[in-house]
DNA sequence: GCATGATATTAGTATTATCTAACAAACTTA
DNA sequence: TAAGTTTGTTAGATAATACTAATATCATGC
């Protein structure tokens, strides 16, 4: 029998999402508990033991938990880093969600969970950014979140927002034109 | 030979986020284009055709393309209703992407595709409401995504960005910390 | 120290989505 | 129309994630 070709250890395949999801649970529950026990993660993930043990296997041959039958788990550094970069982006877009657009908090747990697999480093900064602003500067912030309620209340024919504007000209209308014929975006087409 | 259990047509479990990535590509190709083959869809989903023909074989069986061997691929109403939804989540998010967050097209694009998925109708509805909010308001607008540009540049501190604000108070640190120290979302608990 | 209940693993199966290799049908053109 | 090319399908394999049923280990109380 020839030697097994080993599978050479770590940076290998990019982590699928269903990792990504148990790496995050395990980073919470290690801080919520003294241990992390198959379990727990069971529980958080919505899934039976069996499925967590074999994903433990998985994370395992990637170095990413140190794990024994039978015992305790635990995140190893890189684990640690791919855990709790992805709490970083649920506690992100969980904000943008609630505090935003208003969205429910599980609601908004829910579909953060999904989206927080799909950006990039990049954009994550962009978010970032974009939430810091809305929250501190002065010509946003909490003034600003008060007119969006308001457009989403009364004002989708803008009179209430309007209104309390003195920049107010009457081009805004073919704004709202220029956005909505402004047709399919640039780059869809040319991925393919 | 007992008869098949045949599997309840329509409306079983519901669709895989792949189902819903080539519906919208046959949509969108049934725009482009005056038929619809399976090698086209295989391109623009970036797989072989094989895994054309077995996924036209699910989305037949829930109904949702009218699919015969060997022939072009047409969307029923059903189908056409899911594409559609999807290309109008993907025009959302990449417009947010591009627009607000300034990431470039490509990855725009790339990201619009995964997120597409996580967004319940209600969450959508909010997001649309806050792009022509965005787009709309003159005490947002353009003047806002200016600011917000600023920001991004050298504002990080904010000076750039409180220059230009009559409101200024020093009570805006207050602000920063209280936004960076407000710890886990609630939510984010409850739910497992 | 051993019986019992809680916890965890193994074994085996299913589903979804992908691939390659081989074959088949359909189109084109000389 | 027969050859050759393009397009599409079948067959069979693989990887990832989940499940149930059966079994094994651990930990506690008596």
């Amino acid at each position: 029998m020839a030697t097994k070709p080993v599978k050479e250890e770590g940076s290998k395949r990019p982590l699928t999402y269903a990792m990504e999801d148990y790496l995050e649970s395990i980073f919470d529950l290690g801080r919520e508990k003294k241990v992390v026990r198959v379990k727990d993660i069971a529980k958080r993930m919505k899934v039976k033991m069996p499925t967590v043990t074999s994903m433990l296997k998985a994370l395992s041959e990637r170095g990413l938990v140190n794990y024994q039958k039978y015992e305790y788990v635990e995140l190893t550094r890189d684990g640690t880093k791919v855990g709790q970069e992805m709490r970083r982006r649920h506690e992100l877009l969980f904000r943008f969600l609630t505090d935003i657009l208003k969205v429910g908090p599980k609601k908004a747990d829910e579909e953060a969970c999904k989206m927080e697999h799909a950006l990039s480093p990049t954009t994550l900064d962009r978010f970032t950014d974009f939430m810091d602003f809305i929250h501190v500067c002065p010509r946003a912030g909490e003034n600003w979140l008060e007119h969006f309620k308001d457009f989403r209340k009364h004002g989708k024919r803008l009179e209430k927002c309007l209104e309390k504007s003195e920049t107010f000209s009457r081009d805004f209308q073919k704004r709202i034109d220029v956005f909505k014929d402004s047709g399919l975006c640039e780059g869809c087409k040319g991925i393919q």
